[in-house]
DNA sequence: ACTAGGACGGTCATACTGCG
DNA sequence: CGCAGTATGACCGTCCTAGT
């Protein structure tokens, strides 16, 4: 039996030391406690080299793939964690090394923490690691197999795939119901408006350049996160109904999502408390804290004091020496004096005797004398000094504090008369934009949003008590007892802390007790849910994916939660679309991986159609989204037929690609505000700008954006632009479709192997 | 076209604080 | 003194815009 230490639970004293007492056995630690390291400079990293010193032992790197970064793309930098992996390796070089991960490589650069393997350095045909990569980028897909025969037969490689025999794969297109219809109408209605709106109260407002490009990023950003959680909603109706049916068949359920909306939640309990009327929308609080934060508002007026005399008198120093430079300007020429809008400080300092010496010696302005000093004041504007029996009325009270002369104070009071209605005006202007603000907040509170899907999920399938939940989560929202409104809750209880709150649900779902998991990326570390002959639940798992996570290694990485050796039966999968052309960008990105690591394309070719027919971020993808726009812009006549329209008809067509402009124009695509600096503004109005030309990304991310209906006949002209050029591409022969099998009636040996 | 820079959400480790 | 909960900050991945 070994024993294993969780380092992130050991001080950071030498590990062997009398208070630690580790002599042997396994120190176990995360990537984030490689690169971590106290206060006072002590890492992680220096504690196990100084208690491996000389090791010959074995360093495991588990989900290997978290270093993968340690070559980046050109022009960022090597993450901490791919930097430590080197480090250890460096400094432990009698260590021995396995690379360990389910997803291993997706592509050569990927492997730049792999230096033991010795496929570069001194002695190999590669001399650095870039020399590696570049041979690899070059010969592709080909050469990647020789690399993996190779060290294959080097016996370095092992390849452990689990069949995804048994596995059923199955993409579920979920159609939206005419609620979510309307309700993702309203929503693109309003995102529309608000983006007018935004725009007219920026200008309005006089926003500063940066702070309008700033807004604009926010806006962008926070479009499209509210539309991706307006489509998981979407979905929740139809993980209810495959549940239920899979419950029906005598199965257990599992799903999988990547985010949890903590941070909307969270931020409305705060706000609200822990009791509400209803679940929190993440949607709805998204749109809130946009507009809240960022709504463009005029300045406000200063706030005048109550003592304002004083306070300005104090405020204006710089009225004092515009005097002075006014009364010294009169002693030369007069030839610019009257240019001036001068008219009172002139006739002031007209009316006063010439005295320039009035500084150095104190004396009256009005009676022009120095006598009697003591009773001299002075102004606390001008400067000048009076005689307080000189003035008229002549001043009896000696405050002591501040005294200005008449003519300062009229000054003062026709300043502040300015100033107040200069203030009114401002605060009017002010007021207006916060009624402004203040209607878009309640008409944002008055839109029909869903609810944060996971607690829907949990809520609909029976609550906590029947979903075990599985995710990084502190807390969450409950129904009431009563039925009646939601209470947050944090997710441990007495008997089961923070830290365990997993694996406690986990245990539950493996017994049987709970025949629901959620589980996010958090959740997904170590966890198995497969049908273990171990557990007692040994139901075939329904696995759901709400939302396929980004990266393709992320994506196998959940598929295997449910999918694991020693199983009962192989998992169902039912990876989850909308039929909205927008989010089908996602499958886009997701399918491009799976297929380079053949996951789902070999594992069960016979599992439904593969999901490289979503893959348009490639060099056809761009070529049809130039001609997508430049259709559309009228520029060059379309080369497909949009949907819904037919060729007899061009009224038809005519129609659709203003519709079509008119929808580009409000998710900004096509420019029609002055956004960039003022000459460039002209020449881009009304024009897609040539960095968008080429970005599908964009406009699949802006489509989402867009109501179902205009929304789906753009996806569907881009896809069969899309597929145009495809099958151009392919007749033409020079079709990259990846590895294939090549099916030989008969094989000779040609010679004998050297 | 490509790079730089900023913001956000999510996760995790660590240090601090209050309580029995 | 130990324990649980909270605050903070680093890191990572993702997105957006502006400038060259």
């Amino acid at each position: 039996p070994f024993v294993v230490h969780a380092l992130n639970k050991l001080p950071y004293s030498k590990l062997d030391s009398k208070s630690v007492g580790i002599r042997e056995g396994v120190v176990f630690l995360t990537y984030n406690s490689l690169i971590a390291s106290s206060e006072k400079g002590r890492s992680r990293l220096h504690q196990l080299v100084q208690w491996c010193s000389n090791f010959d032992g074995l360093i495991i790197f588990d989900e290997c793939h978290k270093a993968k970064n340690l070559v980046p793309e050109a022009g960022s930098q090597p993450t901490k964690t791919g930097e430590a992996v080197l480090d250890i390796q460096a400094r432990l070089p009698e260590a021995r090394v396995i690379y360990c991960s389910a997803t291993g490589a997706s592509e050569p650069r990927n492997m730049g923490y792999m230096i033991r393997l010795g496929l570069w350095g001194p002695g190999t045909s590669f001399a650095e690691f870039n020399d590696f990569l570049a041979t690899m980028d070059k010969g592709g897909v080909g050469a990647l197999e020789l690399v993996a025969m190779d060290m294959k037969a080097r016996g370095m490689y092992v390849c452990r795939t689990l069949s995804y025999k048994g596995a059923e794969f199955e993409i579920v297109e979920v159609p939206l119901d005419s609620k979510m219809t309307d309700m993702y109408e309203k929503s693109a209605a309003f995102w529309a408006e608000l983006r007018v709106e935004l725009l007219s109260a920026a200008t309005f407002s006089g926003m500063e350049k940066s702070a309008s490009s700033q807004l604009w990023r926010l806006y962008w950003s926070s479009h499209q996160r509210f539309f991706q959680h307006i489509c998981m909603s979407a979905k929740v109706p139809a993980v209810i109904k495959l549940a239920s049916q899979a419950f029906m068949e005598d199965k257990c359920v599992v799903i999988g999502l990547q985010s949890t909306g903590e941070a909307r939640t969270e931020e409305a309990v705060s706000k609200y408390g822990i009791e509400l009327d209803d679940f929190v929308s993440g949607p709805r609080e998204l749109l809130l804290k946009f507009v809240e934060e960022n709504y463009p508002l005029p300045a406000m007026p200063e706030p005048v004091a109550v003592d304002g005399l004083e306070e300005i008198q104090r405020k204006r120093p710089s009225a004092t020496s515009e005097t002075s430079l006014a009364r010294r300007a009169r002693k030369v020429p007069k030839w610019n004096a009257e240019s001036e809008d001068e008219s009172e400080w002139q006739s002031e300092t007209d009316t006063e005797p010439d005295t320039e010496s009035d500084d150095e010696f104190q004396i009256c302005t009005i009676c022009n004398s120095g006598e009697d000093r003591k009773k001299l004041l002075q102004c606390s504007c001008c400067h000048h000094y009076f005689h307080s029996s000189c003035l008229v009325p002549p001043v009896v009270e000696e405050s002591g504090k501040d005294w200005s002369c008449d003519s300062c104070k009229e000054k003062t009071t026709e300043y502040l008369r300015a100033k107040e209605v200069y203030d009114k005006e401002l605060q009017q202007r002010y007021d207006g934009a916060l009624e402004r603000k203040v209607k878009i907040l309640n008409l944002i509170k008055s839109l029909d949003l869903p609810n944060n899907p996971l607690d829907d999920i949990i809520d609909q399938l029976g609550g906590p008590d029947k979903v075990s939940e599985i995710t990084g989560r502190r807390g969450m929202l409950v129904r009431s007892a009563g039925g009646k409104g939601v209470v947050y809750h944090t997710r441990n209880t007495k008997d089961v802390t923070m830290e365990m709150v997993n694996m406690h649900e986990k245990q539950l779902f493996m017994d049987g007790k709970k025949l629901v998991a959620i589980i996010s990326e958090a959740g997904s570390a170590g966890v198995s849910l497969q049908a273990d002959r171990r557990a007692l639940n040994q139901k075939r798992r329904v696995h759901i994916t709400l939302e396929l996570p980004w990266s393709a290694e992320r994506a196998i990485q959940q598929f295997g939660r449910t999918h694991r050796s020693n199983q009962a039966s192989a998992p169902e999968y039912r990876l989850l679309f909308t039929n909205l052309g927008g989010e089908r960008r996602f499958a886009s990105i997701v399918a491009k991986r799976l297929e380079s690591l053949g996951a789902l394309t070999q594992g069960d070719r016979r599992a439904g159609p593969s999901l490289s027919a979503y893959n348009y971020d490639s060099s056809y993808g761009k070529k049809a989204l130039v001609m997508l726009y430049k259709g559309l812009m009228e520029q060059e006549p379309l080369p497909v037929v949009p949907p819904g329209c037919s060729s007899e008809k061009p009224e038809t067509i005519d129609d659709f690609t203003l519709k079509g402009r008119a929808a580009l124009v409000s998710v900004g695509i096509i420019r029609d505000s002055i956004l960039g600096n003022g000459k460039d503004s002209a020449r881009i109005l009304g024009r897609i700008v040539d960095s968008d030309m080429h970005d599908v990304g964009r406009f699949l991310n802006r489509l989402l954006g867009l109501p179902p209906d205009i929304q789906n006949r753009l996806f569907e002209l881009f896809t069969s632009i899309f597929d145009l050029y495809i099958r151009n591409a392919r007749l033409e022969g020079n079709l990259d479709s990846g590895i294939v099998d090549m099916k030989a009636s008969t094989i000779e040996m040609q010679n004998a192997p050297k």
